[in-house]
DNA sequence: TTGCGTGCAAAGGTTTTGCATGGCA
DNA sequence: TGCCATGCAAAACCTTTGCACGCAA
């Protein structure tokens, strides 16, 4: 487990710290933080990961996004067609009422994040 | 879109048809069909999948997932802890009831093969 | 001082693409 | 015959890893 505090650590706490309203790939974070060469970026996010501190989860092109764990910024799940790639997001009801379904039935606590794979109704019409 | 019909495409087709009680990755198909090259299987998955023919997931290790449009054999959805990785399933009936409420929210067909991402309860201790 | 963390470069795995050739209609 | 699809090789992409050096404690 980590040992020590470095710039580079403190420097992406205070990122995520700062930045709590979204989740952010690598790629925003390394243009916040230019300095951390990517390989230390991603040890360091995958650590935070690992404490707890930041939550990794997976973008609609399915890399990693990471967001401040302790974010109270709730968000809507997804849906993505998965023969168009029509993306759109269900209603905060619909995906609270999801969240909870997940919970009781497993014990985990599902994040907003989820992205549903399905087809959309204009390709299911052309599904013969 | 497409308009020849080559054995490839033909093989890739059967290898469907024959094979609908999961779905595949690149690699298992690529294994029971050794003689098409990647690039030519990667192409035809994806234009069956705009087809209609087969449609395209995203697995736990988020590569690719294949498998028949026509497969009548429900699965249940997961959910994977971002922090430890563990990976659970739900039940089959809150898998439908998601299915549902998905359906009636968004006009999406959702597919059971969604992974959720959360916290499950081990991990949820473990923060402070 | 000790050994963990960093930075660099290179590798890893999946998926995509350019281009000349081959084969379906 | 005309054009689409294939096959090969190489690239693209995100992410991981090996290794020597630097720095926190």
């Amino acid at each position: 487990m980590a040992r020590y505090n470095t710039h580079q650590k403190t420097a992406i706490i205070s990122f995520f710290t700062e930045h709590q309203t979204k989740s952010y790939s690598a790629e925003e974070v390394s243009s916040y933080l230019p300095a951390i060469p990517r390989s230390t970026l991603y040890r360091l996010l995958s650590q935070l990961s690992a404490e707890g501190i930041i939550r990794q989860e997976t973008g609609v092109d399915r890399t990693s996004l990471y967001r401040h764990l302790g974010s109270g910024c709730p968000e809507h799940m997804h849906i993505r067609c998965c023969r168009c790639g029509r993306t759109e997001h269900l209603d905060a009801e619909t995906t609270r009422l999801i969240e909870k379904l997940v919970a009781s039935s497993s014990g985990f606590e599902a994040l907003d994040s989820t992205i549903f794979e399905g087809l959309c109704s204009d390709c299911m019409k052309e599904r013969k």
